[in-house]
DNA sequence: CCCCACTCTTGAACATGTTCAAATCTTATG
DNA sequence: CATAAGATTTGAACATGTTCAAGAGTGGGG
């Protein structure tokens, strides 16, 4: 049997495994949108996937690890839907607040199921810790985008801020998500307001790390932040 | 049959289910503390408490329910341990160090199991979240330690920033012991170098409030973290 | 065409958090 | 004391994530 695979290579000896485990994911992703993560059992994400349930441990180790892999997709539509902006903007502001709010756009369809989501994520020794190795791809790509945020910009930094910049934006986002995950407001309004004052407000303290008094506080934060770096 | 219960108060009608229950969670904690959290079966709780499952299930609603006790119980250590600090030290450096240091001690049987306990407080329906309604004794509570810290110190602040700041310190230390819940350094040495430096800084930022360009971009933090309140 | 090695699939079995109806114990009251 | 009402306790049953030994399918080499 041959089959042609998603990235165009055809390779006939792991062809229907791979069919099988994209169609173990999608299945899995629209019971989760659909019912929530809780309630979305093992054996009904098999039953609908019409294969066993040993059959989909073959392909993900737990449950978990369909999040995971349902991480990654997240990751790599924003990474896309922020083209546009990154494209087109060219003052600081509204390139991060674009940035963000697309976060929240991209993440949407997942906001009821987010809580399960991130309370995995915030065990150390899981894969979907921000802080893991295993996350390390998916949260260099993030920072990567922060990094170009700041680059197309118009921002005028000191050297070693703008080095580390990029991960503090990236923080910045962590807090946003950590915020939009409690937040219950109708349409997650008030994700969407944190988001339209806090920027503009982060870019006044950028500027003011240009006041000699202040610049001296900003180099010390930067050398603790990079002295903690694992 | 009467009980002298622990507030010295005889109680015939509720003595004897409260030492149940005392015994239910002394066993628990003993139990995560050697076995770790993950490992403690509550089947394992009830045959070492010479109880039955249900029993456990009796007192407290969920497994979860007893980590949330062995919290209330780590906030009072901390709240205890904390007096000596906030009674002989004046400055606000030495202050604030000795408070967020203290709490390293008191949770230091605890860490290899933290990891567990911040998974379940991440869940924003989760009763351990430190945001939930649940949780707000013990928060209040903390935030109370942090506004002492500030009164009893040297710092001179405005109005407004010093009735935030309690808050900020709060969250200061909740990223403190996410930092320390990752900490895999001897002895936690990290997270206690984290403290060493974090504070001093805090100190100077402070301090740098009183700058007249400065200030006025503090006041638009504190009143978008009062925005955020819900 | 046959067979070996490898990949893939199955479903029963297991572990553990949780529920619940029934049994037992305790206390207040006549 | 006898009894009803309420508190406490029990253990079997249930739900669900996970494991695993065995079977089925597949493809290349002889």
């Amino acid at each position: 049997m041959e089959v042609i695979t998603l990235t165009g290579v055809t390779d006939s000896a792991t062809a229907k495994g791979e069919q099988t485990r994209e169609l173990i994911l999608s299945t899995a992703l629209r019971l989760f949108r659909e019912q929530g993560y809780g309630k979305t059992t093992m054996r009904a994400i098999a039953n609908e996937a019409g294969v066993s349930v040993g059959n989909a441990y073959y392909y993900y180790g737990s449950k978990d690890h369909l999040m995971q892999a349902y991480y990654d997709l997240l990751q790599d539509q924003h990474r896309e839907a922020v083209e546009p902006i990154l494209a087109t903007e060219k003052a600081f502001v509204p390139r991060m607040t674009g940035v963000l709010r697309t976060w929240l756009d991209v993440s949407a369809p997942y906001h009821e199921f987010a809580g399960t989501f991130f309370k995995t994520a915030a065990d150390p020794r899981s894969p979907l810790s921000p802080f893991s190795e295993e996350s390390r791809p998916a949260r260099d790509a993030s920072v990567e985008i922060f990094r170009r945020v700041i680059d197309g910009s118009d921002l005028k930094l000191a050297a070693d801020l703008k080095t580390e910049l990029p991960e503090l934006l990236w923080l910045l986002q962590m807090g946003v998500v950590l915020f939009w995950v409690h937040d219950q407001s109708e349409d997650v309004r008030r994700s969407r307001a944190l988001i339209d004052r806090a920027v503009p407000l982060v870019d006044r303290l950028l500027r003011l790390t240009r006041i000699p008094g202040v610049r001296g506080v900003t180099t010390d934060i930067v050398t603790l932040i990079n002295s903690i770096k694992p």
